[in-house]
DNA sequence: TATTTTCGTGCAAACGATTGCATTAGTGTG
DNA sequence: CACACTAATGCAATCGTTTGCACGAAAATA
C-alpha cells in the first residue's frame, strides 16, 4: 500500500492539510512543524501521488511532445534525439517531465493530442514538425491551449509561438559560399516540398543565385523523399544533365550522406569533382568521408528555447501571443567543399 | 471549464456511474442507454480526466522510459530513436502512452525514476541501458515494480526480465565471416568496457579467433569512448603496430563511421586495404562510403518486445519472474568487407 | 399468483491530494 | 483585565472518476 499524506500527518501529529502546506513550503507553517513533518516524510518514504495532486491542483507539471507520425520514417533522423535532449533539459530544470504520444497515422497522432489536451494530461505542448494545413496546430489554437512549434508553422505564423532557424538566410549563405569558392553551377537537393524547412532553404538558395547573377534553373532543383532512395535518383538526374552542376546544396545531413554515397558509386569524387554542403551539422557530419561542411543550427537550442517559451506561456495566464524566436546558425567548414580547408 | 462525467450524465439523463460504465463498455448497461450516453459524450465533447481516472483506478496506462543520463552523449546515437519507436508502437497498440524523465547526472536520473514509481505516475518502466551496478535497476527490483531492461543487465540477470541481442554469438559470427574472407589479422574496436554489449561482442570475437586457431592478441583489442575521438586514436594505434590488422570488427555503426573516416584520412582504402564490419545496421550504414557491412539487430524489435514483456508483467499480478527474450540478428553484407559483393 | 432471478441503474464511498475558512493559542494594547 | 490582532494549525469541501452494493422492475420459475 502506498504511503499517503494522512500517514505522514499521523506520524507527525498534524493534519493532512499541514503536511500539504509543508510540501508547498508555505510560510504559514512554523519552522519547527516543518522539520517534524519533513522528518516524518523521510521516515515513511513518502512521495506525493501525482494524480491526486494534479486533480486537486489542475496542473500536471508535464509537457506533451508531438512527434511526426511513425509512418514517415522521419523519426529516424537524429535531429529528433537532439531536439528532445534540449526540451528535456529545460523541462527538467523547471520541474516538468515529458509525455509522448505517437501514432502510426496522422489521424492517430491527432487523436493522441486531443486526448492529451482534453484529458488534462499535460500543461502544454511542443509540436516537433510543421506541415501545411495541420489539424493538430489548428486544434491547439482553437482550444487556446499553450503550445509552441519547433520550425515555422505555415498558417497563421503571426498567431502561434514558434522557434526556428532562419532557414532562408542559411540557404542564401551557403549558396553564396559555394559561389565564392568559384562554383557557377550549383544545384539544390531537398526533402519533401511540403515541409516549411525545404521551402525556406530553397528560397534562400534562389535568392542567392539571383543576387550573384547566376541563372536559376529548374533542372537544378530536385526534391526527393529521403528515406526511400537516399537521394540516389536526385543525384543521377542531376548528373545526366547536359551541364551537370559542380556543387550541390543538400537540405539535410542525412540526405547529404546518401548523395555522397551515390556520387561515390558513380566514381565522382567529393570535393574534387563535386562540392557538397548541407544543413544541421549532425554529429555524423564530422565522421563521414569526407567530413561534411554543414550549417550548425543548434538543434539542442531549438528544443531548449521552445520549452522556455512554452513554460513562460504556461505561467502567464495571458492569452498566448505569437512569439517568434530565431536561434542563430553558422557554417562549419569541413572537407566536402574543398576550398580553404584543403589546400 | 472542463466537461465532466456529471455533465454527460445530466445530458443523457443517467447517473455518473452509468456513464462510467459506458466508458468501460460494461455488459451490464443496455445497448439503448449506451447509445444515448455515447451521443451525449459526443455532443458535449467529453474526454475523461486522466488524473481522476488514475486516482480512482490505481492505474495510469503509461509506461516510463529511463534513458541514460544526458551527460553521456550516448543519447545522440540513433539507436535510441529506433528503440523508442519500437516501444512506442507496442505501447500505442495497447493503449499505453510514454513518459520520460531524464537528468543530467546519474543521481538525477535515479531521483526521476523514484518519483515516477513512488508517485505512481506509470504502471511500469523500460530501462534503456545496462550498466554495472546500477542503482536504478536495484531500486526497481526492491520495489517489486514491473520493469524490463533493454540489453543485458549485469547483476542478477536471472531475476530481471530483459530483451537483448545475442551479442556473443553475433561477435563470433562476424569474426568468422572475416576469416572466411581470408583475413588472418583481425582487430576489435569497441566502446566503453563497462557496457555489457561491448564485453559480449568482444567475447564472441575472442572465441571465434580461438575456434579458428588464430592468435588472440591484446594489441588488437582497443576500446575508445566514441563521442570524443570517433575511434581515431584506436585506428592510429592499430595501424602503428608492426603487423597492422587487415580487418576490424567495430562494435557500433557510429563508431565504424569514425573508423572509416580516420582510415580515409590516412589514405587506407576500405575495403581493399582494410575490411570493416560492425553492428546495429543503423540506416546510416546504408549511406556511408562504402556502405557498411553490419549486423542487423532489429532495434525496433528490441523496443517492441521489451514493451510486450512489460505489459505482460503489468497485467499478470504475479511477481515478475526473470524472463529473457533474445531477438534474432543477421549479417547484412554491403561493401565494407569486399568479398562476394564486390567481385 | 407469489417468489425467485435477472437485468439495468443509481447511491455514495473511496482514491490522495489542495485550499478557503474557521478555530485556537499566543501576544500586545488600552 | 478585556480586547483586538496575529500566527499556526485543523476542518471539510473539492477535484473527476470508479466501483461495491442496494434497489426496483421485468422476466422466469414454481
Amino acid at each position: 500500500m502506498q504511503v499517503t499524506i494522512k500517514d505522514v500527518a499521523r506520524e507527525a501529529n498534524v493534519a493532512p492539510s499541514t503536511v500539504s502546506r509543508v510540501i508547498a513550503n508555505s510560510p504559514r507553517i512554523s519552522q519547527k512543524t516543518k522539520e517534524r513533518v519533513r522528518q516524518a516524510m523521510e521516515d515513511l518514504g513518502y512521495y506525493p501521488n501525482v494524480h491526486a495532486r494534479s486533480l486537486a491542483n489542475r496542473t500536471t507539471q508535464a509537457i506533451g511532445l508531438v512527434m511526426p507520425s511513425a509512418a514517415t520514417k522521419t523519426l529516424q533522423n537524429p535531429f529528433f534525439s537532439e531536439v528532445i535532449r534540449g526540451i528535456s533539459t529545460k523541462a527538467h530544470q523547471n520541474g516538468y517531465s515529458l509525455y509522448m504520444t505517437t501514432g502510426v497515422s496522422e489521424e492517430e497522432v491527432y487523436e493522441g493530442v486531443v486526448s492529451m489536451v482534453q484529458g488534462r494530461r499535460v500543461d502544454g505542448v511542443v509540436v516537433l514538425y510543421s506541415r501545411t494545413d495541420d489539424k493538430v496546430v489548428q486544434f491547439l489554437q482553437e482550444s487556446k491551449f499553450p503550445f509552441v512549434v519547433v520550425g515555422k508553422p505555415f498558417s497563421d505564423s503571426t498567431q502561434v509561438t514558434y522557434v526556428d532557424t532562419d532557414n532562408y538566410l542559411a540557404g542564401r549563405e551557403v549558396t553564396k559560399y559555394l559561389h565564392q569558392l568559384g562554383h557557377e553551377c550549383i544545384a539544390f537537393v531537398g526533402g519533401s516540398q511540403d515541409l516549411a524547412v525545404t521551402q525556406e532553404r530553397v528560397g534562400g538558395y534562389k535568392t542567392a543565385l539571383m543576387e550573384e547573377r547566376l541563372p536559376v534553373e529548374d533542372n537544378y532543383i530536385v526534391s526527393a523523399p529521403f528515406m526511400t532512395t537516399g537521394g540516389a535518383d536526385a543525384v543521377k538526374r542531376l548528373m545526366s544533365l547536359k551541364h551537370p552542376p559542380t556543387a550541390v546544396v543538400v537540405s539535410d545531413d542525412m540526405m547529404a550522406l546518401g548523395v555522397m554515397s551515390t556520387l561515390n558509386e558513380m566514381g565522382i569524387s567529393v570535393p574534387d569533382e563535386m562540392a557538397v554542403v548541407s544543413f544541421n551539422n549532425l554529429f555524423i557530419a564530422e565522421f563521414s568521408s569526407p567530413p561534411l561542411t554543414s550549417v550548425e543550427i543548434n538543434i539542442f537550442g531549438l528544443g531548449f528555447e521552445a520549452t522556455n517559451c512554452l513554460i513562460e506561456q504556461i505561467n502567464e495566464d495571458a492569452t498566448p501571443y505569437g512569439k517568434r524566436v530565431i536561434v542563430p546558425h553558422h557554417l562549419v567548414v569541413r572537407q566536402s567543399c574543398g576550398g580553404p580547408q584543403k589546400p
